[in-house]
RNA sequence: GCCGAAGUGGCGGAAUUGGUAGACGCGCUGGACUCAAAAUCCAGUUUGGCUCAAACCGAGUGGGGGUUCGAGUCCCCCCUUCGGCACCA
């Protein structure tokens, strides 16, 4: 009988979903396995051939321990809302829900025709007002935090308020203080400005990425992928959510260290947060109250600062600025403001303009002028420097631009260059009551750092180039951040009992014309009176970003129907964390950042158990087309799964994106390599199915001959290790060595083969259950025990040692295992090969490897 | 420019702690079956020399050097590709 892929496929896909057979209970005794795939945002153009690598990798993986006797949590849902779905509303004013409900079917089915384990009774959607009531909830427990920095962790809000009440600002770390009596005195809207400073989620005014064509603004961390398809985007400054991740700076580089995750992706978070250490030094304005502080990592070049530069945003320019320079300045900032930071950053000459002002050098007591340049960022730091034009290749660039002094105060020895920005040796860097002269570079900053925090005009720091997460997006088709803004200017966030608040329904979903979202128009859903106080209120109009969903999910999946919390505690225990958790890479600072910063905040208050969600993470590659280019429909080159599934089947397709290659590889589609795994499992149907759809009569009862037990228990063993180290390459070479190798044979012994199927089953699961029920089986293959090898057997008996001279092979014997070094020894030199290279030559050294090689070395 | 990863046959890729380079698959060549084809099965397939053949000898894991009895694997320099960051003070 012909291997039927369709009918055999179709009928286990039906049997599985009647059966339940991968539903999950939450308490039963087994060990837990928790295997998240990064759920997809089910797009209009329905699954390509990346999907299925990742899901195939963790299901493989699912289903062998689901035999081991674990008990494996393994999921899937949506991550439906975003731009597309709104942008095909603008353009056909078909509602988002109904796009992306009919985008969730075909992935669903497309899923489901691979043949996943997924446990569907958990299948989550984070648009479905269900979902998102608790999206909601916790963007209120992180709007109703702040971070205590005595406790680096968050605290409810009111832990704030109490201390207040109780000793006033005297424990922040705030630069105007006050008593408690003082607070108390303070109106309802001026403590209401006071907190929100500190919560973990606020608003401020910042220059933000604004995209007039999508209507909204960027994160930072987005604006590359918009900018890539054409978009353009502009720095304009707005009124906007944030949130405070930075807060979280220092845990989030600190417990990475514990990840087993890939490097690169560690690398990229570690670059992301850019940690560094340094030192804020004070300048004073010359004749002047103002003060300019600055950050360096270098403080032991503070003699060689020659002048000093700051932002063009910078609050003290307009102080600083001579009546002289003002036009010119004015003129700069504009210019300055109205450059992206792209453009900022490709830009290659150096601008700027002169203050009119000076500063004094705390150490050498000089007058040091004061520049403004847009190389100098707002952003970091405290947006000013002082410029080290020996030491530092910009500032030497400006420098020689505008001529100013260059001072040389580190010696980095005969070759240094004109610029030397290494570690050296202090010079001409001495005062009254300091020297750095003779102190290498370690040294002078730490004496350097002491002396300045003696006079109190710096202190050690260290500067992170993280920034605040953006959070608010100018979208209809996102979650409503659950706030009503008061027309006494306070703000006041829902209550729980109140959530979900749910989108309203829009006649049309163009922007709104304005910089608010489409949500602006609702006018019924966005005036609201406050019950508590009888005030007129308004809503929030800006929507969630993409990630705010996708933050949390994994711990709904363990709880996805519960009304009562977001997951219950005693499951969220059983199941967290992550124990492996794959997914595409470009997710590296994004989507795995934010996740473990609300993990974190979640952790803080008490909510979950792990301070990190995914504890061993992998990508899978990107399917590059058969021509080796990236898949696009412009080249041509987009293979689709539905129809490789209808040609080959899905264990086919599963098994060669499997086969391809190590899985974080990029590696291209075959066509013919689909054509081969599908040969195998062609033979493997034969070796098993006779023509009349019966078990093949040479399959017996029998005594396997020593070398093909042999075979199979290094089969069973090797590809029992190679799934766990998740080399599903060579796992099935193995397989297709041992199909090979019984293939010879007259007699197949019954047990052996059954036992292979069972190792079969994780990668294509369809046809093994079919083999597994001709087999006389009556219930699913997905529970049996997987095989066990013995580690005895899989040894060779006989093996081949290599005969090397100076290194060089020059013959082969076989001998028995384990045979003593002496008597390989004997072997070796009575060998004719060897003996034609020994004769005659003095033997200076013999090196015996037991049961590998003799190598003997000969003068001359 | 900086950081990270990687370079192995015609192709995708295998090779414990340094110990037979090229497993497995694709492609290709030859053969069996067939009227023929498809499918299937068998044999061969890094490359060069010498051979009817085997045996044997040489070259070979991006390039150059080194350590070692022995290097795809370890060290140094260089080249290329991919990914990330990009005036971060």
């Amino acid at each position: 009988m012909k291997y039927d892929f369709l009918q055999v496929e179709q009928k286990w896909q039906e049997y599985w979903q009647k059966n339940k057979t991968f539903s999950v209970s939450d308490n039963d005794k087994k060990q837990k396995l928790f295997v998240l795939d990064m759920f997809p945002y089910p797009s209009g153009a329905g699954l390509h051939v990346g999907h299925p690598e990742g899901y195939t990798a963790t299901d493989i993986l699912c289903r062998c321990r689901r035999m081991k006797g674990y008990s494996v949590l393994h999921p899937m849902g949506w991550d439906a809302f975003g731009l597309p779905a709104e942008r095909y509303a603008m353009q056909t004013n078909i509602h988002p829900r109904i796009t992306t409900e009919k985008n969730i079917e075909t992935f669903r089915r497309q899923i489901k025709m691979l043949g996943l384990s997924y446990d569907w009774d958990r299948e989550i959607n984070t648009t479905d007002p269900k979902y998102y009531r608790w999206t909601q909830w916790i963007f209120l427990k992180i709007f109703n935090s702040w971070f205590d920095p005595r406790e680096r962790k968050a605290r409810p809000i009111e832990t704030l308020e109490r201390d207040l009440d109780t000793n006033g600002t005297k424990n922040l770390d705030i630069d105007r203080h006050f008593t408690a009596e003082e607070w108390k005195k303070k109106s309802k809207k001026e403590k209401h400005d006071f907190i929100a400073q500190f919560r973990l989620a606020y608003i401020t005014e910042i220059p933000v990425n604004w995209c007039e064509k999508l209507g909204t603004v960027l994160a930072n961390e987005e604006v590359t992928e918009w900018t890539e398809k054409g978009y353009t985007v502009e720095r304009r400054p707005m009124r906007q959510w944030m949130m405070r991740i930075t807060a979280y700076s220092d845990r989030l580089l600190e417990d990475a260290k514990e990840l087993d995750w890939p490097i690169s992706t560690l690398e990229q978070q570690r670059n992301w947060i850019g940690r560094s250490e340094g030192a804020d030094v004070v300048f004073p304005v010359k004749d002047r109250e103002e003060k300019i502080k600055v950050f360096t990592t270098r403080p032991d070049t503070l003699f060689g600062a020659t002048y000093m530069v700051l932002a063009p945003e910078h609050p003290l320019v307009d102080i600083i600025a001579s009546k002289e320079q003002l036009q010119e300045i004015q003129k700069y900032r504009k210019e300055a403001l109205a450059k992206s930071e792209l453009e900022r950053g490709t830009e290659k000459e150096k601008t700027g303009v002169f203050t009119g002002g000076y500063a004094v050098n705390p150490v050498t007591g000089k007058e040091i002028p004061i520049w403004i340049a847009d190389y100098v960022m707002m952003g970091y730091g405290t947006g000013a420097i002082m410029a080290v034009p020996g030491h530092d290749e910009r500032d030497m660039e400006f420098a020689k631009k505008f001529g100013l002094p260059i001072i040389k105060v580190v010696d980095g020895g005969a070759d240094a260059p004109e610029c030397f920005v290494g570690d050296g040796v202090g010079i001409n860097s001495a005062n009254a009551e300091v020297s750095l002269n003779e102190l290498p570079t370690p040294e002078a900053k730490k004496t350097i750092t002491a002396w300045l925090a003696r006079k109190g005009i710096g202190k050690g720091t260290v500067q992170f180039k993280l920034r605040d997460w953006l959070f608010a997006r100018q979208r209809y088709w996102g979650e409503p951040i659950p706030i009503i803004n008061l027309e006494d200017g306070t703000m006041k966030a829902l209550d729980e009992k109140d959530l979900p608040l749910e989108l309203p329904d829009l006649e049309k979903f163009q922007p709104s014309g304005t910089t608010e979202s489409p949500l602006a128009l609702a006018v019924n859903w966005i005036n609201v009176v406050d019950k508590e106080t009888g005030l007129k209120g308004r809503r929030e109009t800006n929507t969630m970003p993409q990630w705010a969903g996708s933050c949390w999910y994994y711990l709904r999946f363990i709880d996805p129907r519960n009304d009562s919390a977001f997951c219950d505690p005693a499951k969220e225990k059983r199941w967290m964390p992550i124990d492996l958790y794959v997914g595409g890479s470009e997710h590296a600072v994004l989507h795995l950042m934010y996740s473990r910063f609300w993990h974190k905040v979640l952790f803080d208050l008490g909510y979950v158990s792990t301070k990190e969600p995914f504890m061993k993470l992998r990508h899978q590659g990107i399917i590059l087309g058969e021509d080796s280019r990236k898949m696009s429909k412009s080249w041509g080159n987009v293979v689709n799964p539905d129809d490789v599934v209808k040609e080959y089947g899905a264990d086919s397709i599963r098994l060669f994106e499997m086969f391809m290659g190590p899985l974080e590889d990029m590696k291209p589609w075959n066509t013919r390599g689909v054509e081969g795994v599908f040969r195998f499992l062609n033979r493997v149907w034969r070796l098993f199915i006779n023509d009349e759809g019966k078990l093949d009569l040479s399959i017996k009862e029998s005594e396997p001959d020593p070398d093909f037990e042999r075979i199979y228990h290094q089969t069973v063993k090797k590809v029992g290790e190679d799934i766990e180290g998740l080399r599903f390459n060579t796992a099935i070479s193995q397989m297709m060595i041992f199909i090979n190798e019984t293939m010879k044979l007259d007699v197949k012994p019954r047990k052996l083969l059954e036992n292979f199927i069972l190792l079969l089953a994780p990668f294509a699961p369809h046809i093994s259950e079919e083999i597994w029920e001709k087999l006389g089986h009556t219930k699913t293959l997905a529970y049996e025990t997987w095989p066990e090898y013995d580690e005895v057997k899989c040894a060779e008996s006989n093996i081949e040692i290599v005969l090397q001279i100076n290194g060089k092979i020059r013959g082969k014997i076989i001998t028995a295992k384990d045979t003593p070094n002496n008597e390989l020894e004997r072997l070796a030199l009575d060998d004719a090969n060897i003996k034609r290279y020994t004769d005659g030559k003095r033997i200076v050294k013999k090196i015996v490897i037991p049961n590998k090689l003799v190598n003997i070395v000969i003068a001359g």
